[in-house]
Formats: structure tokens, sequence, C-alpha cells
DNA sequence: TTAAATTCCTGTAAGC
DNA sequence: TGCTTACAGGAATTTA
């Protein structure tokens, strides 16, 4: 079996393999794919090994188990449901700040829950989800409808922003993330507020609030987001 | 129809 | 030192 292109669709790795077969692979919170030769000990809570023609190993471990490995057409895959619609992708040049404003307008939920909502906008994690409303100076807790073209501007060149700088840095290794080499990312030093509860924040030095929404824990500035 | 709550899972850290 | 408990979170499922 060859392996030809590799994608991204949100938080889905996309690798394209014969006949329009995909290898779709999900990391949840603690998934790694993992590139290695084959006299490589085996890790703890290795779900799945493939050999590749090199003799190299594909490795994919997930302590949490909240990760999946998916097998099938795109078609197929979207038909069973076991692929979800997406929304769209921020850093897509299509997609304009009036689009978001669109989804959001008639939405009855707060800005942090709209924000991990997949079906509204693709890609989007608690860490990114905190980080953009920060840039954006917008309280997770307010509601997404409520919001101005202005401020949906803001969100949307917050959003392109935190995710555009986090890929640069190769991702934000603030639990156990590791890359196919096995190494870690760079963006977890850069963070504003993801994981910084009570410490000062960088714009006005208050101690950040955290508090809970979606069921997530939620970090922000009380003087700096409105 | 939409939104909120619950559940899965295991390592880590805090508290006693 | 060792045990218990709370917590972390993506998304499917259940409940409201």
């Amino acid at each position: 079996m060859r392996i030809g292109n590799v994608r991204r669709r949100g938080k889905y790795i996309l690798i394209e393999l014969e006949s329009d077969v995909l290898l779709v692979v999900h990391l949840g919170m603690t998934g790694q794919l993992r590139l290695v030769g084959a006299d490589a000990p085996l890790e703890t809570h290795t779900h799945a090994v493939f050999t590749l023609d090199d003799g190299r190993h594909l490795r994919y471990r997930d302590v949490r188990r909240f990760g999946r490995l998916l097998l099938g057409t795109e078609k197929a895959l979207l038909a069973s449901k076991k692929m979800p619609l997406l929304g769209p992708e921020p850093i897509d040049p299509d997609f304009v700040s009036e689009e978001l404003y669109r989804r959001f307008r008639k939405r009855r939920t707060s800005l942090k829950a709209i924000l991990l909502d997949q079906a509204t906008i693709a890609g989007v994690g608690n860490i990114y989800a905190d980080e953009s409303l920060h840039r954006a100076r917008l309280r997770p807790d307010r509601m997404a409808g409520g919001i101005s073209r202005k401020s949906a501007q803001r969100l949307h060149e917050s959003l392109r922003h935190s995710l555009q700088t986090a890929i640069a840095n190769r991702g934000s290794s603030v639990d156990t993330y590791r890359d196919a080499w096995g190494e870690i990312g760079g963006q977890q030093e850069k963070l504003m507020v993801y994981g910084r509860a009570g410490e000062p924040c960088f714009t006005c030095g208050r101690p950040l609030a955290m508090i809970r929404i979606a069921g997530r824990s939620t970090v922000f500035c009380r003087r700096c987001q409105h």
C-alpha cells in the first residue's frame, strides 16, 4: 500500500493511500504519531504499528485514548458520520470575517463554546480559543450572537494569528504533545493566558481569572477583555 | 433545533 | 510514605 499526500482538516490528519482510501488520525488529547526505527523499544500505550517499506515503523500511541484511527474513503467516512462535517478552516484565505460574523449571529451560546464547536469553525481547541479571545479583547462568556461586526473582525484576525503562530512554532506541548520525530513544540512558551490562571496579565498586570465554560477551564483577563 | 451536561480514559499533583 | 481525590480535555452521546 503506497502512501500519497498527507493533508489536514480541522484536527484530523488525512493520510492518502491507494484507491481513494484514507488513513485518518485524530490525536485527541495525548495521541502521538511517531516515525521510529523498527528496533526502537515499544512504548506503553502503543495501539497501532505500521511497517514501512524501508523497515521503519509509524506508530500510534495514546495514553488517554481520546484519539482515533479511521480507515475508508472520505465519502464513506462522512456518510457513516465517523468523520463529522466540519466548519471552515480559520486560516483558509477564503474564510473572511463576514463569514465568522454570519455564523455567530444567530447563536445563543458563549463565544468560548462556539469557538470549540467544530461544526461552526474547524480546528480550534481549548488553548487557542482562550488565546484568540484574549488577543481580540473579548470576554469568553459573552454571547456569540451579540457581538458587533468590529468585534467579529478582531476575533477573525486573532484566530488566524493564534493558529498561524502556533503552526510556525510547531505546536504547544503543554501536555505530552510530540511531533513525528519526538520533538516538542515551542508555542507553550508564548501563551498569553492558557494555563496561567492567577498569574499577572501580560498587558495590565492584574491576575488572570479562571471560569468554566462548556465544561472547559477558561482563562481570561477581567480588565482587558469585555 | 439548539444548547448544556455527561461520559470516556489515565497520568499527575495536591492534600491528608 | 502511601493512599485518595480532583483535574486535564475532544467529541460522541444523552438530556433538557
